[in-house]
DNA sequence: TTCCCTACGTTAGGTGGATG
DNA sequence: CATCCACCTAACGTAGGGAA
């Protein structure tokens, strides 16, 4: 049957030939812009291709070069505002580079990441960026990589892979942002997450891990004793983190600072201390990790670990496109980029002092 | 039921003609 | 003979039709 007797057809580059009256080869290398073709048969063809209002067969062209040039990218919660950022600038890299991308929402669950994995394989993309949810169970991308589909892992480091990673040095900020809590004078400093902890230490997302390991580290070097009671984990669950804040709010071993681990858990802490009659920065000091936008318009605003997600995600999606264009050889990297500490009003003395004192800027608050 | 063949649209490598 | 250009065609992966 030819194309041209089939019903609802879009134009295919032998309409354009014909239209054009040259070889479908040479039409081809025209509209692909590959290989030779004179100028007269240049023109003919464009022409043509114009009036036909031709446009390329997508699936025609993965079938014969194997290649969907189409990216999957599977995160643990795009409501997240840290990952919809990142997947703004995926999209935007992925696209400036002749990519087209693919997205998965995973919820934490690795069984949903699993499947998405498998649906993104199934799907032919040629390759993957994921946040994933476990450092433990990664079989599925194991099975990719052995399938030829190159992945870079974004945000999350998970060693036994050895995959090329670009995540934030989450380490130093959070020992950083407890040791702005300790020169203020606090010593009984909460870090609030909302993960599941159940397993233990190792079965947290690396960035949570790392932002523990700096919290404690923090608290070592200012030789303040580790209070197990004061890291708490909501396990996925709002509400119950909000229970367990509320108690601990309420009790004689109250925090009088709080690092929380992203934007929606300093939304839950303050919904908390609101219900509890406290109030920011006199009652409680709180740092939290992500600079969302609304962490400004409120009041006090808010000292925040800025996190330079713009430049994670396009450095994340040009190395798997470095992948794609043939780097398979090179050793695995991971990059890790800098947070930034951004002083504004949430940080005070705690009230055991006499005077009183907030951070207004970059100038550390006065102990006079 | 199983097996083989063809169609789909495009790419890319091979071939050969025209020209200087 | 070298270079440029255009044409021809195998191959890609899968669905579906027809033959055995």
């Amino acid at each position: 049957m030819k194309t041209s007797e089939r019903a609802n057809s879009q134009p295919t580059v032998s309409d354009v030939a014909r239209a054009a009256g040259v070889s479908r080869a040479t039409a081809a290398r025209v509209l692909g812009g590959y290989g030779y073709a004179g100028s007269e048969a240049r023109e003919l063809v464009l022409d043509a291709a114009k009036r036909l209002a031709y446009q390329p067969n997508q699936l025609a062209r993965s079938m014969a070069t194997g290649r969907t040039k189409t990216i999957g990218v599977v995160v643990a919660d795009i409501e997240n505002l840290y990952f919809a950022r990142a997947i703004r600038a995926i999209t935007d890299t992925a696209n400036a580079n002749g990519f087209d991308v693919v997205l998965a929402n995973t919820d934490e669950n690795v069984e949903l990441e699993r499947s998405a994995v498998r649906v993104m394989l199934a799907k032919r993309v040629d390759g993957l960026i994921v946040s994933p949810a476990s450092s433990v169970d990664v079989d599925h991308l194991v099975e990719a990589r052995n399938l030829g589909c190159p992945f870079v892992l974004l945000d999350r480091r998970v060693p036994v892979l050895k995959a090329d990673t670009v995540a934030i040095d989450n380490f130093p900020a959070a020992r950083e942002a407890v040791g702005t809590f300790v020169r203020s004078g606090h010593k009984r400093i909460a870090l609030v997450s909302n993960s599941r902890f159940e397993g233990g230490q190792k079965y947290l997302t690396s960035p949570v891990r790392e932002r523990l390991e700096g919290y404690k580290a923090a608290l070592h070097d200012a030789g303040i004793q580790n209070d197990p009671k004061l890291a708490l984990f909501g396990g996925g669950n709002n509400e119950q983190l909000a229970q367990k804040l509320r108690k601990l709010c309420q009790s004689d071993e109250r925090p009088t600072a709080f690092l929380a681990v992203t934007s929606a858990v300093a939304l839950v802490i303050l919904g908390v201390l609101r219900d509890v009659g406290l109030s920011v920065p006199d009652d409680v000091s709180l740092i939290c990790f992500e600079n969302a936008d609304w962490t400004v318009a409120v009041t006090p605003p808010l000292t925040v670990i800025a996190q330079p997600i713009k430049e994670l995600a396009s450095a994340v999606t040009e190395r798997l496109i470095a992948r794609l264009q043939g780097d398979l050889k090179s050793q695995a990297k991971e990059t890790l980029l800098s947070a930034t500490l951004i002083s504004r009003g949430s940080v005070s003395i705690p009230q055991l002092f006499e005077s009183r004192g907030r951070d207004t800027g970059n100038t550390p608050p006065s102990t006079s």
